[in-house]
DNA sequence: ATGACCTCTATTGTTAACAATCGATGACCG
DNA sequence: CGGTCATCGATTGTTAACAATAGAGGTCAT
């Protein structure tokens, strides 16, 4: 649980850790197609890739398959396969789920958290606000930062399954849908203030406070995120997409741009 | 989303539509674990199951990745597979998951579920009160009954991301535990009441009510089985049971006696 | 010129053989 | 007699070759 691959620094050379092909390839394609290296609805080869990466193709369909149920790439049999490209309402229902899920995580995390975690996600916090005071030409950081908050939560939530369900699957899928969409934006006052109240409930223990303000946290970034994506419907051709190109919305529309909760 | 197999009555041979061998063998292991056909804990060795179904280790190697990633079985590498063992603390963390994703599910259902969806809804319930008629020999079918209740609901939230996380995942994993535990238990008069109350919120269009009572539902259940637990463990000698035998709960412990909500 | 059909190539699905790692059995030594 | 170490067997990881499918492109007939 709980990739290390993704606090750690960029290091190319995937840890020592790794014991197989088919994981450390599994690593480099997600971490590609998460940064955008590999841009959505690329179509995947295995020929070119298992060139690419140096390996046969056993370990590299491994490593698809895996990559296939973490709903980052989607294979059609005998055809082939392809970077999964979100559309705008897959990333709505994405918020839904992490309003279920994150609310709960905050519920336990209430009550389960130690003294330690409670001191760690304070620090994030401290982090944050520094980052905001100097600003702003790195808002690469700043997003994987936001993340290490949610991340904290869901660990001191101290529920193995919540962590697998929301660090390892989903937010992959949320890392990707930020490089797609572009939503990197400007800075989060609101979400700042939200992100301190929630841990005041958690330090509390109030468990039905916390769940609340995650609920709501979440909930206003969707709402956010589906009213700067209908901005940008306005007066646009609706131009039904298929296949191969134009995806569901088109890269650079749903720039969140200067509301807070984009980024929950 | 949403496997066929299902709901189609027990046909050995899967259908026609799964076009590779990797899938095949993958709804067979699927299916075989579920049952219980392959105990927990089970040691899974690629030549013999390669033998068994008659294919080569390429395709069952790409199964048992899927197999791995739906936390069905556990992998170490250069060691080998065994078959998931639950553990009651994860059975719990279940509970918590499902409790979050399920009542998100009733929610977007009361808002989105279509009449026929009700309809179908309705239908299933009076079939539930019939089969409790008669009763009580064919527990089995009731238990895939009540799942199809909650498949039903999920499905009626229009969401394929949360259909895709509990039709997919979460449900196998509900389906293995009540082998494992053998909770079949009896009558679930209590469960029925809420199942009609659920769907009556929905048909009425109340999401808040209908949220808040998949919540109680799933919670009731949930501390149904840790209740039921807590009492097996009275008087026993509290062996911390280690890698090869004595699952986190022995086979036969919580037995959901005549409460209700146990399957929920 | 356009449409259907056929061939042909590239890619995927599958298999069998090879290499590397782990656990166990047994020997050796204290 | 017990413990440690080395060898052996079996299983996993990996590779390369073979088979089958789908799509692209061209040809022919209308």
């Amino acid at each position: 649980m709980t990739d290390p691959a993704l606090n750690a620094s960029d290091n190319d050379t995937d840890l020592p850790v790794v014991r197989t092909l088919a994981e450390r390839v599994f690593h480099q394609l997600q971490r590609a197609i998460v940064r955008g290296e590999l841009p959505p609805g690329t179509r995947i080869t295995e020929p070119e890739l298992s060139a690419r990466y140096g390996i046969s193709r056993g370990p590299l369909r491994e490593a698809m398959r895996r990559l296939e149920t973490y709903r980052l790439i989607e294979r059609v049999p005998h055809v082939g396969a392809r970077v999964v490209k979100l559309s705008m309402d897959e990333l709505l229902e994405l918020f839904d789920v992490r309003e279920a899920l994150e609310s709960m995580a905050a519920r336990l995390a209430a009550s389960h958290m130690t003294a330690e975690e409670v001191a760690g996600l304070r620090g994030v916090l401290a982090v944050h606000e520094r980052q905001s005071d100097l600003d702003s030409g790195e808002a690469y950081y700043q997003r994987e930062g936001d993340l290490d908050f949610h991340y904290r939560i869901v660990q001191g939530s101290h529920n193995r399954m919540l962590m697998t369900i929301l660090c390892d699957d989903l937010y992959y899928l949320v890392r990707l849908y930020r490089t797609q969409f572009s939503a990197s934006g400007a800075r989060p006052h609101r979400a700042f203030v939200e992100h301190h109240r929630i841990v005041d409930a958690i330090e509390a223990g109030d468990a039905e406070l916390a769940e609340l303000l995650m609920r709501r946290h979440v909930s206003a970034a969707r709402e956010n995120v589906a009213a700067s994506y209908a901005l940008t419907l306005d007066g646009e051709a609706p131009d039904q997409d298929n296949e191969t190109q134009t995806p569901g919305l088109s890269p650079g529309h749903a720039n969140a741009s200067d509301d807070p909760d984009s980024r929950s």
